[in-house]
DNA sequence: CCCTGCAATAGTGTATACAGTATACGAACC
DNA sequence: GGTTCGTATACTGTATACACTATTGCAGGG
């Protein structure tokens, strides 16, 4: 009946992780110093399955089932339901009260959404970067650009996605507003789990965007930027819905 | 040592709370139908924690030991923790590792980040509600208006902010985007953390402003309708900082 | 054959228990 | 007297245990 009996996470998932892994205390024999890890147990186990449901490795609409995640981890449930309590408030799971936590379909519905909304956040921040953006902004992002560059040069996928995050979180920086930060760099994941499956007939001219935008933000024209980072969201999320083909259904 | 030896929750918290009340399996004596109430226990204490946050029965800077709270409702640790950590991503506490939660202090930093953001949301909400409103959605825009019209002639500041709460969610609605309405939600729930204090002195012309808006949206004029609420929320922001006065160290 | 009711089961939600760590307090030393 | 070290304490974080409920499969009746 379970739509998994595999292993909920691929290797490739593991060796992503960043240093000081997942270990529950029951489990430490050899470890030194960092008797529990730097990262909270949940916090872990949160960004784990986030990266694994963006990445496909979980598949939208299985259930996840809170044993096997602590089974898997060697941990138990506690530190589990916690992390799908907060995939749940950042919109990764459904959570049935008393029976169990689904991991959400992606939708028309919510793809639109999060476009148009990621493009007013997105003009807003473009806007205030331009007005507020130091001299150490702009080097941050033209380095950030060059990289693009290179890596559509290389035809690098993965490179030009990770400076396409970087060129993101620049911009935020700059814009010196940490509720909007905030906001973007969630839905921005959110975004990412649409997008992730066609990120390579996508990757194509980001680069020269980027540039642009910087262009304009060190120019200082506020309403330009935002106009700009509008229409560059907008542009993104009609190709993501013409490239997806998702049901109309909802 | 510890600021507070007294109850947590203020008694009129707990005659505010809806209908089906926080009760422990354990304590479940006299109950018929609702074995398990209907809303989920993390759920329950976070609002009650936010509310209490938010009318200030609970001080900022204060240190909320679970063991404490979970003994003020009658359940054990784990929903308590359940909902520190909602209450954490949400802003509402702070939270340091192995040592505690504090509720978050009031800056004016996060007060100038949070206007500038509720400004931009707003914006593009009241630009979406009037490019999208149906003859229903401004009837119910005129039916809460109205209710604010006779708020302000009653000098009724309780019920011409729940008006304030109830035009804001028609106007989401109106606009038709989920996730927005999701964040400009949260956002405005934050916002009150800092407008509670002073709603008295500024409840003042928000019904007319709430109707110049509705006229806006009723005639479909998406600019003009952004144009008004960013003014409107920066207005507002402004007149909170003014009100508020802060220290400006963070 | 389909529908209804019941029992078995699987998995959630929460209580309890315990291990480990951050702080605070006190004593010894400089 | 001030600083440093060690110890006690209080709290967090997680594991385990258990009560309860939603579902599912099956049996019986229509």
């Amino acid at each position: 009946m379970s739509a998994r009996d595999d292993k909920i996470l691929a290797p490739r998932s593991v060796a992503t992780v960043p240093q000081p892994f997942i270990r529950s205390r029951s489990t430490r024999v050899e470890s030194l110093r960092p008797a529990v890890a730097v990262l909270s147990l949940p916090n872990q186990i949160h960004d784990l399955l986030e990266d694994a449901i963006i990445h496909g490795d979980i598949e939208p609409g299985s259930r996840l089932l809170a044993d096997d995640i602590a089974l898997e981890f060697g941990v138990s449930r506690i530190p589990v339901r916690e992390a799908l309590s907060s995939l749940h408030q950042a919109g990764w799971v459904h959570i049935r009260p008393r029976y169990g936590a689904y991991v959400s379909q992606r939708s028309l519905r919510e793809l639109t959404h999060l476009f148009e909304a990621r493009a007013g956040l997105e003009a807003e921040i473009a806007g205030l970067a331009a007005s507020r953006r130091t001299p150490d902004d702009i080097e941050t992002l033209r380095r950030v650009v060059k990289r693009s560059v290179s890596a559509a040069d290389a035809d690098d996928v993965e490179a030009a996605f990770h400076a396409s995050v970087d060129f993101n979180v620049a911009v935020r920086v700059s814009a010196q507003n940490d509720v909007l930060a905030a906001i973007s760099l969630a839905l921005e994941k959110r975004a990412r789990f649409y997008f992730y499956p066609i990120a390579k007939t996508l990757a194509g001219d980001w680069a020269q965007r980027q540039k642009i935008l910087v262009d304009i933000i060190e120019s200082g024209d506020s309403a330009l930027a935002s106009e700009c980072a509008r229409d560059h969201m907008m542009g993104t999320g009609e190709d993501v819905i013409r490239f997806l083909d998702l049901d109309s259904d909802n």
